[in-house]
DNA sequence: CGGACTTTACCAACCGGTTGGTAAAGTTGC
DNA sequence: GCAACTTTACCAACCGGTTGGTAAAGTCCG
């Protein structure tokens, strides 16, 4: 049960960065997530030895969650599929999912330090991989999922409040089936086995 | 030369948020800003009365610099162009200028608190008004700038090593392109002069 | 002179982390 | 069975250091 310890004491700190008000940047000190949690301070740092460890807990289960989020849309492994049906999965969850300013703190400040962003790449680089891919299907996944990225960190800030994301997620698949249709017998496909998808064209 | 100290004082700050090795969040403190600068912390109080007002002037700075990045590109104001050529603007310059871990920072903490997210949406937010076009266009726009946010984002931040950009910005125009293609002979035109250019196809 | 600007010297509040201890729930050895 | 011991999970009190912010006394320059 020490895991159960552990997560409330990260969704705590997220609950914490969530309703967080300052101009002064995102800081949530330990002993206020401890007061979150429903213990102290020396009570939390049993768990997570350092305020690092804290942090580093934090990202890793925002990036586990992404990755089950991702396998549960599918219903495979990362493994199991396609570069194409791996990045629509991403485009659908990141433009369908509801996201929180927690999530774009976490995730902003896991991208700022590299001792934070193993562990996102960790989780997700599998989900990003194109390997055996030509050039031109690399650049048009690679667009897509920036564009999902874009889309889900506009909603997560409320910034020039968002359009249509549905419409934006139609145009980042299309990206992607224009990827596939170029791609289609002419990779030597890496490693994966699902591939019964018709490539479609972009419309005009 | 009250502007002058400022704005160096400015730069101080994203120099030393450029350096910043930490991995509790990404701070700046009074007095680690006003040295960088060369002066103390109440020298730098006579020109940012308080921490919220050097944060502001931060993410004013930045904004600023965006927009004056934007005028200089297409050698007008936003006024003076299509919501096609603002965009084509945004994102071209997004995916060539160089940007740092501090203008991310700064970027980041602007959406997150509204309060300096005015600023932005303040200096930005003319480049990427869509009065007047159908719905189509306007959510391909907005797909070519959101997968332009994700461009810089990934490039500033360096992970999930960042593929070609320049292709990527191609996929990121032939969505603008699409849009104008789409919109010609079917808009209002919402107080544009300039509106000179073809309306390419995404090739399939 | 007088205002723009800078300095030295300071404070209250807060932060991450440590110490030393407690209460309960096993586990072990006889 | 039960005493001796270990492990897990937590807390009150505290420490050194840092932070944002203030007070007041200069200094420089038109």
């Amino acid at each position: 049960m020490a895991n159960d310890g552990r997560t409330r004491i990260l969704e705590a700190a997220k609950a914490l960065a969530e309703s967080h008000d300052s101009v002064q940047g995102v800081t949530i000190s330990l002993e206020s997530v401890a007061g979150q949690a429903g213990l102290t301070k020396p009570g939390l740092m049993y768990h997570f030895p350092s305020k690092e460890a804290l942090m580093l807990g934090l990202v890793d289960h925002a990036a586990k969650d992404w990755a089950q989020r991702l396998r549960e849309h599918t219903g495979h492994s990362s493994q199991e599929l396609t570069s194409f049906d791996r990045h629509r999965a991403y485009v659908t969850v990141a433009t369908t999912a509801e996201v929180s300013r927690a999530d774009y703190w976490i995730f902003s400040d896991a991208l700022y330090h590299p001792k934070l962003s193993r562990s996102w790449s960790e989780h997700l680089g599998p989900w990003f991989d194109t390997a055996g891919l030509d050039d031109r299907a690399v650049s048009l996944l690679t667009a897509a999922r920036f564009c999902a990225d874009g889309a889900w960190m506009s909603e997560a800030t409320g910034v020039f409040p968002s359009s249509d994301l549905a419409a934006v997620r139609t145009h980042a698949l299309a990206l992607i089936d224009a990827a596939a249709g170029v791609a289609v017998g002419a990779s030597d496909d890496a490693g994966a086995e699902a591939s019964d998808d018709a490539g479609a064209e972009v419309t005009g």
